[in-house]
RNA sequence: CAGGUCGGCCGGGCGAUCGCGGGGCGCUUGCUCUUUCGAGAGGCAGGGGUCACGAGGAAAGUCCGGGCUCCGCAGGGCAGGGUGGUGGGUAACGCCCACUCGGGGUAACCCGCAGGCCAGUGCCACAGAGAAGAGACCGCCCCGGUACCCCGCGCGACAGCGCGAUUGCCGGGGUAAGGGUGAAACGGCGGUGUAAGAGACCACCAGCUCCCCGGGCGACCGGGGAGGCUAGGUAAACCCCACCCGGAGCAAGGCCAGACAGGGCGCGUUCGAGGGCUGCCCGCCCGAGCGUCCGGGUAGGCCGCUCGAGGCCGCCGGCAACGGCGGUCCUAGAUGGAUGAUCGCCUCCUGCGUCUGGGCAAUCAGGCGUGGAGACAGAACCCGGCUCAUAGGCCGGCCUGGCCU
RNA sequence: GCCCCCGUAGCUCAGUAGGAUAGAGCGGCCCUCUCCUAAAGGGCAGGCCAUCGGUUCGAUUCCGGUCGGGGGCA
């Protein structure tokens, strides 16, 4: 468990880093990563659906991914939302390749989001600013 | 000792580093409140420290039963659903205990949706003569007719004729003992009886109904007598009988904060729209809004929320399930959802290698090293059950068989 | 939390108020036709009716328990 400000609670939260943040795929995981205002902490969601198993191995997959995100939050405390999904494959897999995998596709991210976030220093999230009032 | 049967219990242990949840007690920051302007009992939000606590026997499936909450306390009838030997336990149950009956087992013990087809209706394919107050296919028997050979008797003249018996065929009738069909054929067996047979009659047995006596709270059991002579199966077929069932569910329900925008149409306010959460009718009650379409807004926090038909120990009552009394203990409350990550040692099971000891040997016992395995499964308002999943292990009662004393 | 539906051939589906050997289409295999294929025609195989018990003379059908799949409401 993560402190609350570190998580990502609401349904907004999740599906805005899904829709607008970078996606990176791996054998046991897909990461999204949007970038937020650098005076908000970063936070984690954790998406483990019904097909990788019954309730006991959900939640040790979940406990993993939570602890790989805590590594991540030493190194960015702020400024950063994640959600992972969890393949069916984590189910079987071992802690090192879980987090290997957590981790590559991390440095993915980050790799294509940085220059992004630098070109453009406030995130692309307002989008009502100028051409917004368009009726359908 | 071996095999079996029934029941109870455990569900890996210890430690190190880094983390999580709600709570107790200090520290601290900001805002607020009070203010005698020194400060301070408080409130809200945050940081950090420390202390103990933190998933299960099934938390599961959601198959039953309750508590709790709301629905203006919920009456009667029909429909609908459930249960189904008896007695008890319980808050209640479709659960549990004891007993009865039926079936299985040498036994301990196990299994059983175990009321009613003499209230009515339906169904019983195929086969078979006939399938529910049935039925004559073969067979058996009697009567009548007819045919020829053989046989017997009589007549006669060597031909032949008549009668009888036997056999075949045709017709009429009797018969449910036998064959055959079927899951099932309208009691069984022996005798009397008869043309052949038949509960037609008799003895015994099985079964049915009724009565009496004894035992038991009761289901029922034991004994005796009478009657009529026999009544198929299926109710997990409709149904009948007895008993039970108001509905919804913690997303119940309540409080706080906050946002918004109304409008059209239809019905209705004495004549009553609509509602009282499965349908219909009656009764009773509430009652000024209700239905529908278009448009708009919200997704936050707190309470409920864990002390309860509670756990453990002792005594008493009871065959038991369980109940009573006394003492003692407090033991999870998350909300994108808390127990994890990385290791070390021990324990248990097991594969391989090696060593030691016993033995001719198969092999047995033990030590060491190394590898593997440790299940089923995650609280979401709370309890009582049932069912299903489950590596491995511990304890006890009883039965059968063998051996020894 | 509550409620409902479905498991039949490799696939998509029928069926049955309980009755003998469970059907259809597509697909598969073989044969005919053709130089070869496709099309067409003919033939064949393939099912413990999800599973385990029970009721019945007899169960895919009726009853109960499991397992799996799908859907709805708040």
């Amino acid at each position: 468990m993560l402190p609350v400000r570190n998580r990502l609670r609401t349904s907004a939260d999740f599906s805005h880093t899904v829709r607008s943040g970078v996606r990176q795929g791996r054998r046991n995981v897909v990461l999204y990563a949007a970038v937020s205002d650098e005076a908000q902490a970063s936070r984690f969601g954790f998406i483990v659906s019904k097909a990788v198993g019954n309730a006991v191995v959900r939640n040790l997959v979940k406990r993993r991914l939570r602890e790989a995100g805590a590594e991540t939050l030493r190194d960015r405390p702020t400024g950063l939302d994640v959600v992972v999904r969890a393949l069916p494959p984590a189910a079987s897999a071992d802690w090192a390749s879980l987090r290997g995998d957590y981790a590559s596709a991390l440095r993915g991210a980050l790799r294509r989001l940085v220059p992004a976030a630098e070109g453009r220093p406030v995130s692309d999230g307002g989008p009502g600013s100028d051409s917004g009032t368009e009726v359908g």
